[in-house]
RNA sequence: UGGCCUAUAGUAUAAUGGUAGUACGACAGAUUUUGGUUCUGUUUGUCUUGGUUCGAAUCCAGGUAGGCCAACCA
């Protein structure tokens, strides 16, 4: 029996139009303007979208929302395709709204001959102005009178390239008074001469978004249009354009999107971000997009969890990264290798133990997975340990290494603390141990049971590493809610480059590794990486209880 | 001051007129060869005022608060 997960309000609507026999099987898409990368808040809307094709057994579209030729670009097309992809998801058919240029055309033309569409010839200002104010209705003028026939000429005349860009527009024939600004005689086609990434100079005149994405849902046969909230006043004037036209009744359901605190979620503002080289690109781990997440080292299942997690509803909302950070711990605790990595190192010497000698210990390589299988340690005289390890005066409950105080090296022996060399300056230099020879791990018979565990490196196989440590990208909450400009929001310390000591088995690593760099957090190769240096992201930290008992003091 | 959308713990999200629950966070404890993981427990909530009803988070009305809408962007 499994236990019965509540419905969110859309999937209610899609459950009741299956029973009533509104539709026999649903058909939804993902609609998104190649005009940058994508980030967590599409990746919402994807989880959403394609989930919802995959619960209800039915379809789910790529349509590339592509009217802006100005904008856009077959780098942000590929980047969708591969992000999409990445996420887990297969699309029934890959679309464009510039495939529909043609119908979208003859369907405005009919709007034309039904006496429902005009060409004007008046400036965006002049329109603007005539459109009114949300209190204020709007006024008709003189270009809304001609004639159906001057308006099929005019309009033909647009297409033939007859005109510049800006000096005429297709309206839509609606209502000036209505206190819906969409429905003030919207604006349906523009002139642009602009190169177009897939139709290239075909076309000099294209629709606009309103005009696009109703009716593209409506030629797919789209039955569940899902979007965000801003759209919702969008809606009266699809329905409008589906009922003049008499075409496909797609019905648009409008979500509020994903807002997640301390980055922004806007292509905007990200791609402001890319351009003024706050970042290193649009995958710069740091970014919210979905390219940033991956290098982050983030993985598909634990960004569809947190999609699962942070609901559907229609509220606006600023989600906690913290709920992120669960999602990929909880995954990459499952799947990621343990590696001891070493960052700020202390040489630790084992004086009873013979010098030249060094033995080779197993270690597992995931305590969560029992087939996880194990590799092995060189163990020697001369070791590091965590600088933050050691402490000569330690507090209460400190179960690390201190004078005379006993703690175990992972998978290795338990050693104590004997004497603490220092520099003229009262610098530490070295810390002389002994180590217990029956305690080794596995086969430890020396009875003894120790509070703390310490990961460590053989000092003379150590493998130096670079590891790039990340911190949220502003120091605010919700930068866009702020006063002036996101950017003087940004966190100079967003990015840290730390040295590190790995064990020998790091030299193996690939890109599509995930790592626990032991008692310190997750991490994953970055693509920068040379023959001669690895270097690794951090992809997040592990919960640390000891450094919230020191905060508290 | 026009229209539309929304309001449940710190953050999200359920309860579909009948015991306000879950997750994350926070706090406390147990276990632990990772101060990780796991387990247990604690904490905190229906925006407000009326109305309908045996009974309202839920329905109705008025307020309040937040968001969206006046691009030849999507």
């Amino acid at each position: 029996m499994s236990e019965e997960k509540s419905l969110n309000f859309i999937e209610e609507i899609i459950e009741e139009d299956l029973k009533t026999g509104k539709h026999q099987s649903i058909l939804t898409r993902f609609p998104p303007e190649p005009n940058g990368y994508l980030h967590i808040g599409h990746a919402k809307s994807i989880c959403l979208n394609f989930g919802l094709g995959i619960k209800y057994n039915g379809k789910t579209n790529l349509r590339f929302d592509d009217t802006n030729p100005v904008t856009e670009d077959t780098e942000y097309v590929d980047s969708i395709k591969e992000d999409i992809q990445w996420l887990g998801f297969n699309w029934a058919n890959e679309f464009y709204a510039s495939d529909y240029f043609e119908q979208l055309y003859g369907f405005a033309v009919k709007l034309i001959e039904k006496g429902l569409a005009y060409v004007d010839d008046s400036t965006s200002e002049e329109i603007a102005k005539q459109k009114g104010t949300p209190t204020q209705p709007g006024t008709r003028n003189q270009y809304s009178e001609r004639t159906v026939e001057e308006n099929l000429q005019l309009f033909a005349d647009m297409r033939a390239g007859k005109y510049k860009d800006g000096e005429k527009v297709l309206r839509a024939k609606i209502d000036m008074t209505s206190p819906n600004m969409h429905m003030r005689d919207p604006i349906i086609y523009r002139i642009k001469h602009a190169h177009h990434h897939r139709t290239g100079d075909k076309w000099c005149i294209y629709p606009m978004y309103d005009f696009a994405h109703g009716q593209s849902d409506s030629i797919e046969k789209i039955t569940h249009s899902i979007c965000t909230l801003e759209f919702i006043p969008h809606r009266p004037l699809y329905e409008w354009c589906i009922e003049q036209l008499e075409i496909f009744p797609s019905r648009q359901y409008e979500f509020a999107r994903l807002n997640l605190n301390y980055t922004v979620m806007s292509k905007r503002k990200l791609l402001q971000l890319v351009n003024e080289k706050h970042v290193s690109g649009w995958d710069d781990p740091r970014m919210p997009t979905i390219s940033g997440l991956r290098r982050r080292g983030y993985t598909p299942e634990s960004i569809r969890d947190f999609a699962e997690r942070v609901g559907v509803a229609k509220r606006d909302n600023l989600i906690e990264f913290s709920l992120l950070e669960f999602c990929v711990r909880e995954h990459l605790n499952k799947v990621a290798l343990r590696r001891m990595v070493v960052f700020n190192p202390i040489k630790l010497i084992i004086t009873n133990y013979p010098e030249g000698q060094t033995e080779l210990l197993n270690s597992e390589n995931n305590p969560e997975d029992v087939n996880g299988g194990t590799r092995e340690l060189p163990f020697s005289r001369e070791i590091f340990i965590e600088a933050d390890d050691f402490m000569e005066n330690p507090p209460k409950k400190y179960f690390r290494l201190a004078p005379g105080q006993m703690v175990r090296l992972k998978s290795a022996y338990i050693i104590k603390c004997d004497e603490v060399l220092k520099d003229d300056a009262g610098n530490i230099t070295a810390i002389h141990c002994s180590y217990i020879p029956e305690s080794k791990s596995g086969s430890d018979t020396s009875g003894i049971s120790v509070k703390g565990t310490l990961h460590w490196v053989n000092a003379s196989t150590a493998v130096e590493v670079e590891v790039r440590e990340y911190d949220r990208l502003f120091q605010v909450e919700n930068p866009a809610s702020e006063e002036g400009d996101f950017k003087d929001y940004i966190n100079p310390n967003s990015l840290t480059v730390v040295k590190g000591y790995a064990e020998p088995s790091i030299s193996t690593a690939t890109l599509t590794d995930r790592f626990q760099f032991l008692r310190k957090g997750y991490y994953c190769l970055d693509k920068d990486s040379t023959a001669d240096t690895l270097i690794f992201n951090r992809t997040v930290t592990l919960k640390d209880a000891w450094a919230k008992e020191v905060k508290k003091g």
